[in-house]
DNA sequence: CATAATGCTTAGAATGATTATAATTTATAT
DNA sequence: ATATAAATTATAATCATTCTAAGCATTATG
């Protein structure tokens, strides 16, 4: 009894109107948008829905493996419903963040290997997306 | 005239005291320290530095090329004075950063590399370091 | 049904990192 | 020496995020 919850603890939560119209916003969504983009949108459908839901949300889905807490950006975290292992693309111009599939093999170097256990990896490309890229040759 | 000036801006600046104090704390630096560790170590050197100060020096520096910011630590900003191209990795137990030189070919998938113009690329690994992989073993 | 227990939401206060402001000090140029 | 510009300082302001305390909703209990 105990134990079973547990070890569901964090992970089993209540589906409330409010975490469902996140989860919605969420689904599928790959602009890795930070609280407040959520906020600004959910909050316009969502009525009373408040700034702290957003973050307990994020921050109960996080602890929960249902989703990922990005650290790209240096002015704000960043949320990626996406949890598989990917990489991602920051525009240095436009702040944009792409994904970018993982199909790319990155090991640590030897003696470093031995001394570290490794967990996992995420590789942050710098550079201009392709719309940056039209905007400036336009000119 | 006006364009040497132009040119210089921002990477040629005043070596004062302070900023040299802040500079020599970072010369050879490792840790990747906070905002903070730095005021701690150099305040306690130089008396009347204040924390304004030290934020100015890293933002100058971070502009003018001589230091790198790191967003690896979701709760602050690290500096680094190396600003050679190398990865880094994090324990995720003890916080610590430890330098991976770049030894590794990173490369964006094709059909990426084609929308994209890259600029760089930084990799986070994640893991435990050798002195918290002793603790755990100890007990 | 009544009531208690639990978990969630809410508004607003608190915190902590970073930046902005305005006065003062230091360095540089005329 | 006087003016000009740049840097430092203390402090206030800002911004993202977390905390708090009160109320609300849902489920369990009798
Ligand atoms: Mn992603
Ligand atoms: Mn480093
Ligand atoms: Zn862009
Ligand atoms: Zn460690």
């Amino acid at each position: 009894m105990k134990q079973i919850q547990k070890k569901n603890e964090g992970t089993r939560f209540k589906r409330t109107p409010q975490r469902l119209a996140i989860l919605e916003y969420l689904e599928g969504n790959t602009s890795h948008p930070s609280a407040e983009d959520i906020f600004r949108v959910v909050s316009k459908r969502y009525q009373s829905m408040s700034f702290a839901t957003v973050y307990n949300t994020l921050n109960t889905l996080t602890r929960a493996g249902e989703l990922r807490e990005l650290t790209i950006d240096p002015e704000r975290k960043r949320y990626d419903p996406d949890t598989s292992r990917h990489h991602h693309l920051i525009c240095v111009l436009c702040g944009k963040i792409a994904d970018i599939p993982e199909k790319i093999g990155v090991e640590l170097p030897k003696d470093m290997a031995e001394h570290f256990v490794l967990l996992g990896h995420h590789i942050e490309f710098y550079g201009h997306c392709s719309s940056c890229r039209k905007k400036n040759k336009a000119k």
